[in-house]
DNA sequence: TCTGGGGTCCTAGGACCC
DNA sequence: TCTGGGGTCCTAGGACCC
C-alpha cells in the first residue's frame, strides 16, 4: 500500500494554438504552421505559436513575423483567433475538474492540479486522456512536490509526457543548469545573479540570502534563494481569478506622427478598456498609458484618479491628460490600462512573485 | 532582424504627516 | 537655522509570464 501524500501536477497543452488551428485544418497536419498577428508575415506582429514543424527551422513564439517568413518563406501563416482558443481551453479545463482535483488555472493552455494521491503518474495519465478525449489535443504534465518544480517538470516532459521532478532529484536534474532556466528568472536577474558570481541552480540555491537580499530587495532575494532550492508555494487555489485591471494596446503599422492621431487612439483604446471594465462593474481607480516610441523605447505613466470612478467621460479626459504629456515623438505603440477597485483589498492572502497569472 | 497584446507583482524614491 | 525617525501614499519604472 502506498501512501496518499499531496501532489501538485502542472498541464501544459502541446503547441496549443497550432494544434486547436490544426483540429479545424487537418490538411495543414505535418507542414510548418505559424500563427501570429493577422497571419500577415510582412506586417508588424509576432508567432504566438509556431507547430513542432516550424519550430524544426529556428521559428519561436515571440520572433517577428518578418524573420519567421524569412527563415520559412512556405510555411503557413495564420491569424490569432483569440475565441476559437479560449472556448477550446474552457473544454480542457472541463476536462481537468472531472478528474476530482483542485484545478487552478494558469492561462489558456495551463493548469495546476493538486491531489493528494499515492499514484502521482496515474493521475497525470488520466489528465492526459480526459483532455485528449474531451478535445482532440495532447498536453504534457510535470509532477512535482512545489509549483515551480512541477512548472519546470513540465518541459522535461514534452511533448505528450509525463516528468517528475521533486526535493529527491531537484538537483540531479536542475543543479548544474543556468539559472535563466527557472520560472521567473530572465535575461535582466540572471545576468545580475551572475555578477554576483551566481550561474547555476545549484550557486543559486547556495548563496548567502543577504547577498541576494541587497541585491534584489527583501521578497524578491528570498523568492530567488528559494527558487534555486525549487522551493516555494505548494497550495493549488481554484478560486475564481479576479483581475486587477483591463488593457488595451495597439502596434500601428505606420507609426503615429500627430498630437491629433496620438489623442484620437487614446480616445478610442479607453473606450474599449472602457467596455471591459464595464462587463465586471467595477470602478476605476487609476488610469495608466504606454506608449512604445520608434525604434523601441518604451514608456509608462499613469495616475490615479480623484476617486473611484464609473464615469466614463471622467476616465477618458484623464487619459487623454496624460497623453498630453508625452513627447512629441513617432509613436508606435500605444496602450491603455485602468486599475480597478478589488472587492477585498485587505484580503488578497499571500502573493507568488512569480510574474503574470498564478 | 526587429520585436504583440494581455496580464501580475516588486522596488525605489519623493511627498507628506506626526 | 538646521534637524530626528517613522509611517503611509503615490508615481514611475523594472521584470517576468503566457
Amino acid at each position: 500500500m502506498g501512501t496518499r501524500t499531496a501532489w501538485v501536477l502542472h498541464v501544459d497543452l502541446d503547441q496549443f494554438v497550432a494544434a486547436v488551428e490544426l483540429l479545424r485544418r487537418p490538411e495543414l497536419a505535418g507542414r510548418p504552421v505559424v500563427v501570429g498577428g493577422r497571419g500577415d508575415p510582412t506586417e508588424r506582429a509576432v508567432v504566438s505559436t509556431a507547430s513542432y514543424e516550424a519550430r524544426a527551422f529556428g521559428v519561436r513564439s515571440g520572433m517577428p513575423l518578418k524573420i519567421a517568413a524569412r527563415k520559412l518563406p512556405d510555411a503557413v501563416f495564420l491569424p490569432v483567433d483569440a475565441h476559437a482558443y479560449e472556448a477550446a481551453s474552457e473544454e480542457v479545463m472541463t476536462a481537468l475538474r472531472t478528474l476530482g482535483a483542485v484545478v487552478e488555472v494558469l492561462g489558456w493552455d495551463e493548469a495546476f492540479l493538486g491531489a493528494e494521491t499515492d499514484d502521482p503518474e496515474g493521475l497525470a495519465r488520466r489528465a492526459q486522456e480526459v483532455v485528449l478525449d474531451a478535445t482532440r489535443l495532447h498536453c504534457s504534465v510535470g509532477i512535482g512536490d512545489t509549483k515551480v518544480r512541477a512548472k519546470i517538470a513540465t518541459g522535461f516532459g514534452k511533448p505528450a509526457g509525463v516528468f517528475r521532478l521533486t526535493a529527491e532529484n531537484w538537483f540531479d536534474v536542475m543543479g548544474d543548469r543556468a539559472t535563466i532556466e527557472l520560472w521567473g528568472v530572465g535575461t535582466k536577474v540572471s545576468r545580475r545573479l551572475a555578477g554576483l558570481g551566481v550561474r547555476t541552480v545549484r550557486e543559486l540555491a547556495e548563496a548567502p540570502v543577504e547577498t541576494l537580499v541587497a541585491e534584489f530587495g527583501p521578497r524578491m532575494g528570498v523568492w530567488y534563494r528559494d527558487l534555486g532550492q525549487g522551493l516555494g508555494p505548494t497550495t493549488v487555489d481554484d478560486s475564481p481569478w479576479v483581475p486587477r485591471g483591463h488593457s488595451r494596446e495597439t502596434t500601428f503599422q505606420q507609426n503615429l506622427t500627430s498630437r491629433d492621431e496620438v489623442r484620437a487612439a487614446v480616445d478610442v483604446l479607453t473606450r474599449q478598456v472602457l467596455e471591459d471594465v464595464a462587463a465586471d462593474g467595477r470602478a476605476v481607480l487609476r488610469i495608466g498609458l504606454k506608449v512604445r516610441y520608434a525604434p523601441f523605447i518604451t514608456k509608462v505613466m499613469s495616475r490615479k484618479l480623484p476617486g473611484p470612478t464609473r464615469e466614463g467621460d471622467v476616465v477618458v479626459a484623464a487619459a487623454l491628460a496624460l497623453a498630453d504629456e508625452l513627447e512629441d515623438r513617432e509613436v508606435r505603440l500605444l496602450g491603455v490600462r485602468a486599475e480597478m477597485v478589488m472587492p477585498d483589498e485587505a484580503d488578497r492572502g499571500e502573493r507568488t512573485p512569480v510574474r503574470g497569472r498564478i
